[in-house]
DNA sequence: GTGAAAGCGCTAACAG
DNA sequence: CTGTTAGCGCTTTCAC
C-alpha cells in the first residue's frame, strides 16, 4: 500500500494548513462558489493539482445530503442470462452517469421481493433509481413512489407523473404489422409474452391497430396472449399453423427464438412455408439463419436518456414527461 | 413526499432525545459494541423497530473510514450487446454483496480507459473491486495494484498474489478436445479469439494439451489465433474446410455463432459436413440449429464466488489465491 | 453501564 | 475576499 495515495488520504484539512490557509476558502476554490480572489483560488488549485488532492465524495456527501450515486434495478428474473437488453441500458446509464460524475449503483428484483431495491433507498446510498422494466403491479415503482424518491421508467407507465423513457412501441408494432399486411401476408398470428409487462400491452395494441389500418380482422385462434414458457410457444405455433396463418410475428426476441426452434423440429421452413418478425431485436436474431426482420431500437440510448433525465431531475430541473427513443424496423430474410 | 420517511428521517440523535439516551448508547445497542445493560438495548433496539428508524451507512462509513460499497468493473469494449456474461456475473456478485449488507457500484473501462475506474476509487466509493476479465496486459489491474485496492479477478493471472476466480479452462479444454477426437475426428480446426485475453490462452493451451494427449499434432493451417471479426472468422473456416478439417473448435460463442454462420452461407452442414464445439457456451449456441456441443460454465457462481471472496477479503479474512468453479461439457447436436 | 466530547472530511451561514 | 463556527449522522476514546 502506498500510505499516500489511499490510506493517508490527503484532506482539505492538509490542504488548508499546507497553505495557509482555512478550509473554507479550499472549499471555495474547488467548488467555485462564494467569493474568492483569482490569486488563492489558483494557487489552491495548483497545490491541488501537483499533489493530487481528491475531495472524499462520501463526507461531501454528508454535508450537503447526497451522495452523487442513482441506482438502476434490474429484474432478476427476467431470463437474464438470454437477454442483453439490461446489460446494454446498464452500459447507457453507466456512460450517462459518469459523464456527469455521478456513479451507478445496482439493485436486483423480482416481481414480487424487492428488499434489496429497499435497503439500498433505506440506507441512503443512492439520490435517484432507475426501474429497467414497467409492469402492471409494480412494487418497486409503488415504494419509490410512497417514500417520494425521485426515479425514471424505461418503459411506458399510464401515470402522467411518471417520468418515462421508451420507444413508441405502439406506432413502431402498428408499422410493421402493416408492412408484413402490405408485402402479401394474409392471415397473420401473433404471439405475445407476458401480459404483466407493460411493453407487452403496448406492442399487441400496436399488432391490433395495424392490422384495424389495414382492414385486417385477426381471428382469435391467431392471437396468442401470455405465452411464456417453451410449450406454450409450441402449441401456439402449431395452432397458428393449422389455422392457415402465413405469418407469425413474434413481441419479443425470446419468443420469436423459441418460435424458430419450434419451426425447425417441425420442418417448416422460413421464409419458404411461413414469415417471421419480431418486435423487439437483439443480437441473436441477427445471427439466425435467416437473419428475421423485427424492429430494433438502441438500447444504450434508452440508457443515456433515462441516465440524463434522472440526474436533471436530481438536480432539480424541469424534465419532460416523456422521452422518446427512436425505433428502426429493419427487414431481413425472414420476411422475404 | 412523506416527511419522515425520507427527508427529516430518524438519525441516532433523534431516537436517544426521545429515550432519554446518549448516542453512545443507542450506538451500542445497535452495533452490540462495547458494554450495554440488556434491558437498554432492548428498550433501544423495540424502539427502533416501532419507529422504523435506519442507521444512515453513509455517515457510518465517514466515521469507520468505509463504505459498504463494491465495485464490479465491467469492460465496455467487449460486444457487450451479444453476450449476457458480465450480466450474468452481476447478478451473481450482487446477490453474494447484497447478503451482507453490501452494496454493488458498476464502472465501465476499456482496454486502454480506466477514467471512470479511476474516478470512483479517488472518490473513496468503494471498498474493493472485482475485475471481470483479464487481459496480458491489464491497466485497470496495475492500476488497483499500485494504490493498494483490495480487488478479485474473475479470470486467470500469472500473479500468485492476485486473488482469482475463474473454472478450469485449461482442463475443461483439452477434456473436450479429447472428446472429439476419441469419437472419430481425425483433423482438428481451433479458432481462437484475441490473444490479449488471458482465458483465450489457457483454452488454446487446453486444445493443445487435449490433442497430444491423443497423440494428435495440430497442423499449422488448423490453428487461427487472434481472430476477431466476421470476415477472419470465414477466412480461417474456409481455410480450415480447404485443409480437410472434419471439426471446428471455437474458443467462446461469439466465435462460433459465425462460424455457424459461416458454414450456413457456405452450404456446409453441420455435424454432417463437419462437427462444431465450442469452448465457451451461451444461450446462443444452445438455441441453435441444431444446438452445439460447449463448455458450460455457471457464470453466476463465478459471480457469487467473487462477491463473497472480496468481501472476505475487506473484512481482512485470509481467502485462498484461486477458487475454482465447476464446468460441464454438455454434448449436443453439433458433434453428433 | 452510560455519557460527554472529539472527530471522520466537507459545506454553509455568519462575521469581519 | 477570507476565516470562524457549527453541523451532516455516526463511532470511539475517555471519564464518571
Amino acid at each position: 500500500m502506498k500510505e499516500n495515495e489511499t490510506n493517508t488520504r490527503l484532506t482539505i484539512n492538509d490542504v488548508a494548513r499546507e497553505l495557509g490557509l482555512s478550509t473554507t476558502t479550499i472549499s471555495r476554490a474547488i467548488s467555485g462558489k462564494g467569493r474568492i480572489s483569482d490569486k488563492t483560488r489558483e494557487r489552491v488549485l495548483e497545490y491541488i493539482n501537483e499533489h493530487n488532492y481528491r475531495p472524499n465524495i462520501i463526507a461531501k456527501g454528508l454535508a450537503d445530503k447526497r451522495t452523487y450515486n442513482i441506482c438502476v434495478n434490474i429484474p432478476s428474473d427476467a431470463n437474464i442470462d438470454e437477454t442483453p437488453f439490461f446489460q446494454c441500458c446498464l452500459m447507457g446509464i453507466c456512460e450517462a452517469a459518469s459523464s456527469r460524475d455521478y456513479d451507478v449503483v445496482v439493485t436486483t428484483t423480482t416481481d414480487t421481493d424487492i428488499t434489496y431495491l429497499k435497503r439500498v433507498i433505506n440506507n441512503h446510498k443512492v439520490d435517484g433509481v432507475i426501474l429497467t422494466r414497467s409492469l402492471v403491479n409494480d412494487i418497486a415503482a409503488k415504494f419509490l413512489k410512497e417514500n417520494g424518491i425521485s426515479y425514471v421508467l424505461i418503459g411506458d407507465d399510464t401515470d402522467k407523473n411518471v417520468i418515462k423513457i421508451d420507444s413508441d412501441h405502439l406506432s413502431g408494432c402498428a408499422q410493421l404489422t402493416s408492412y408484413m399486411i402490405m408485402s402479401g401476408c394474409r392471415k397473420l398470428a401473433f404471439l405475445c409474452g407476458s401480459h404483466e409487462h407493460i411493453v407487452n400491452r403496448n406492442r399487441y395494441n400496436g399488432f391490433l391497430k395495424g392490422c384495424e389500418q389495414n382492414g385486417m380482422i385477426p381471428s382469435k385462434e391467431c392471437i396468442y396472449l401470455d405465452v411464456i414458457n417453451d410449450s406454450q410457444v409450441a402449441h401456439s405455433v402449431d395452432k397458428a399453423l393449422k389455422s392457415g396463418c402465413d405469418c407469425i410475428i413474434c413481441s419479443d426476441d425470446l419468443i420469436c427464438t423459441r418460435v424458430l426452434r419450434r419451426l425447425d423440429e417441425i420442418n417448416v421452413s422460413v421464409p419458404g412455408d411461413i414469415k417471421v418478425a419480431s418486435f423487439y431485436n437483439s443480437s441473436a436474431l441477427e445471427n439466425h439463419t435467416p437473419p428475421v426482420t423485427a424492429l430494433t431500437i438502441n438500447v444504450k440510448e434508452l440508457g443515456v436518456a433515462a441516465g440524463k433525465t434522472l440526474i436533471e431531475m436530481i438536480n432539480g430541473q424541469e424534465v419532460s414527461e416523456m422521452t422518446l427513443i427512436d425505433y428502426e424496423i429493419v427487414l431481413k430474410g425472414s420476411t422475404k
